[in-house]
Formats: C-alpha cells, structure tokens, sequence
DNA sequence: ATGATTATTTGACCTAAGTCAAATTTCCTG
DNA sequence: CAGGAAATTTGACTTAGGTCAAATAATCAT
C-alpha cells in the first residue's frame, strides 16, 4: 500500500514502469500526491504529532500472526515484506519500499488479530501511525478521511492487478511482469521470497532465470 | 463489493458462512449497516435522488470493456456477473446477488476504460449511482465519504481473500471453499462462469465435482 | 412435444510446475 | 581468510490440472 505522507512522491511516481494498469493506477497515486500537497496545515501537523519514527533491523518482526495490528507502518527507508503461514511455510504478500505503506489490512481495518507478520528484511526507518489516534483524526477532519479512501482504493486496485496476473499469467509470465514492473525486487530480495510471492516454488524459479 | 443503501441487511449478513475470515468481514458488514441506517435524511434522500431503478434482461450487459463505469450497480434483484476477456476466453472474476454491489472498480475510481465487462446472469432490477453526482455529494456530504470508505475496505478485504484461496488452496478446495462459502453460486450459476472464477478449466471442474 | 442449441460429463493424453535430494555457490562470522 | 550456514541451482521423477475430442444431458424455442 502506498505511503500516506511522502515527501519524494514525485520521484517515486515516475519509477513506476509503463504497464498499462500501472500507467492508470499511477493517476491514483499523483491523486494521493496532490492531496497530501494541498492537505491544511492544520491536518498535516496533526499526521505529524501522532506519527512516531522507528527503526528496525534486518529480519526484525513489526508485526506478529495474531497480534493485532495497531499502525501503519510507512516505509522511510529500508525494504519491509508481509507474509503468512500455510502449513507451516512462509507466503510472502507483498514487499514494501521507501514511500509505501506496510498494513495488515484486515486486521487494521477491523481490529481483530493478524493473519500475517510484517517484517524488516533490511534494517528500515518507518513512520507508525496509531489506529485509534487516526480515527479520533479523521473524526475531527473529514479531509483525512478523503485522504484514507484515495489509499484504500489504491490498495484495492493494487490487489485487484495481484488477482489478475494470478488468473491470467503462467509462472515465466509472473516472474517477467515481476521483472519489468518492479526489479528493485529482483535485485535486493531473496528468491524464496519472491517464489512465494509469485506463488511458485523455488525450484522452479530458478529454473525460470536460468532459461532467460 | 457490497451494496450501498440496502433494506435488507441485516438478513443478508446472517446468510454468511461461520468461516473465519467471513467472519471478520461480518463486522465490516455489520459497521456499513449501521453507518446506513445512522444516515442522517438528507444524506440519505440526496443518494435516493441521484439513483435511478433499471432492468436488465438475462445476458444483458451493463457495462461494456473499454467503456467508462459511469455507474455502481446495486443489485436489487437478481445476479450479475463481471468478467474480462483474456486471449478471447471470459474469466469471471465476481457473482453479485441481491444487496451487492457490481462495479469496475479501477474504471468507476479513475474514470478510465474498463477491462471487465459487467453483465445480468438473470433478468435483474438494480440501482445505480452515477460517479459524478456522488462524487459531488460526497463533497457537500463528508458522512457519505466515510460510507465510500467502508465499502471500499469491504472490498479490499474481500479481495485479499480471494488471493489468499488463489494462493494456498488447489482446485478441489477453492470449490469446497466456495460450495460451503456460497452455495447459491454453485446452484444457479453456469459452470463455465464458476469454472473461469475459480481459476480451473470447466472439465476439471466438472471431474471435481464427479468425485464428491 | 421435438428438434436444436447449449451445458455438462467422460475419455485419452499432455505439460507445467511441484517434490525430494544432492550439488554448488554465495554469504557471513569468528 | 577459513569454515559453516544459508541461498541457489541442477537432476530425476511425480502429479495436478490442462487440452482436445466425443458422448450425454439439459434447456429452450417453435
């Protein structure tokens, strides 16, 4: 999910590649963008006082399988993933980078314990920002809550493209599309991760770089 | 993705499955109820007013791929389907029963050309809310922000979920799953339309079903 | 009802990707 | 920098699920 308060968003933006549903969904993010821009002072100091900055190192766990999760964690530096357990085998959701936000969202939205752990797989600087301290915000200024949906809706979207490469696109496909949205990930992630992400087996994942 | 003013809630809740990720979701269900009826008037008689009552044939179509989402169809009556076309095959990729709600969503949010068609299975009555009146109630009306912001969580949910089923379970489970989940899909709906939903081919669907 | 479409099942065969095991390679840490 | 641990690759084999084709079964319009 994407960052809530950035200040690099620009630069960020154009990182992204020229897919098709990412040339859309990039609209979406320069909406986020403009917001936080035009976002009151007031607002915006307000984000800042219940924002707390932490750092964790490399391997650290922010989140717990069963804790629920009370922050969003914004990514300042470093690279974080969400991953569950399935028959005792780790599956990784989704990787964070500078500017994104790391969530469980149902158990943040719902405040109920998590099915997935959030962990640092470098050491990483992220901003937290406290669930019930949101709401009381958003409660006093309508416009976080606007700011809130443009991001859910992200996320949706963001999910929704997850869905459709798994519905469409064969292992070599899901590894290629990995490849030319986001190398970063490629380059700095070890390929379990990514073989679980891609929802295909290590074995074969490497079979698929050797081919190409 | 659930629908927006319905009369029938809570009932409709009570139809869900004792799962427990349903479960979770439940209460989401349970918070848009509530949030719908707590509406004050004028909030409620203005979606009332930018709403309009249609009908639509069995196999019609709603919305057409490469068109805008104009509109959220709320299912008053009647199922509805959207899928997308990948290499000329439908894939399937949402039913919409009574009280839900059917939309593009990147094309609804972004005012894009849509990838999915949206389609009446049955002959069908719904509700729709144009984009534009909405979006300007919601400028007048911050509560109606909150409700966009409920549903669109509803949603995100509800698609990690079905990520999730892509990601741990195999054909014959996400069948079960979905048989025990939504036993009215399998009843009423063609099996090409669940085979292409659940990701497996319609012969394979076919076999899992011979075994059980 | 009855013939024609459309939906579903069954059969034979194929292939992408998984599993298990071992060999390398890379990366740490003392 | 050596030794051990972790990550990645390679090999041999298995299997879930796909494809193509044909046979039934169900549904619908006249």
């Amino acid at each position: 999910m994407r960052l809530l308060f950035s200040k690099v968003f620009t630069e960020n933006i154009n990182k992204i590649q020229n897919e098709l549903p990412t040339i859309f969904m990039k609209s979406q993010l320069q909406k986020i963008n403009e917001f936080i821009n035009n976002l009151g002072r007031e607002e915006y100091s307000i984000l800042e006082k219940i924002s707390t900055t932490k750092t964790y190192k490399k391997g650290e766990v922010l989140l717990h399988q069963n804790e629920t999760c009370r922050f969003t964690y914004s990514v300042e530096k470093g690279i974080l993933r969400k991953f569950y357990l399935n028959d005792g085998k780790e599956i990784t959701t989704e990787f964070l980078f500078e500017d994104d936000i790391a969530v469980s969202f149902d158990s943040y939205v719902l405040q109920k314990p998590s099915r997935e752990f959030i962990q640092a797989i470098t050491d990483s600087t992220v901003s937290q920002l406290d669930y019930h301290s949101f709401q009381e915000a958003k409660s006093l200024h309508s416009e976080l809550v606007k700011l809130d949906l443009l991001i859910t809706e992200y996320y949706a979207m963001w999910l929704e493209n997850r869905l459709l490469e798994f519905h469409t696109l064969n292992a070599t496909q899901r590894y290629l599309h990995l490849l030319s949205n986001q190398p970063e990930i490629i380059q700095q992630i070890p390929l379990s991760y990514i073989a679980s992400y891609l929802g295909i087996s290590l074995e074969t994942l490497s079979r698929i770089r050797a081919k190409i």
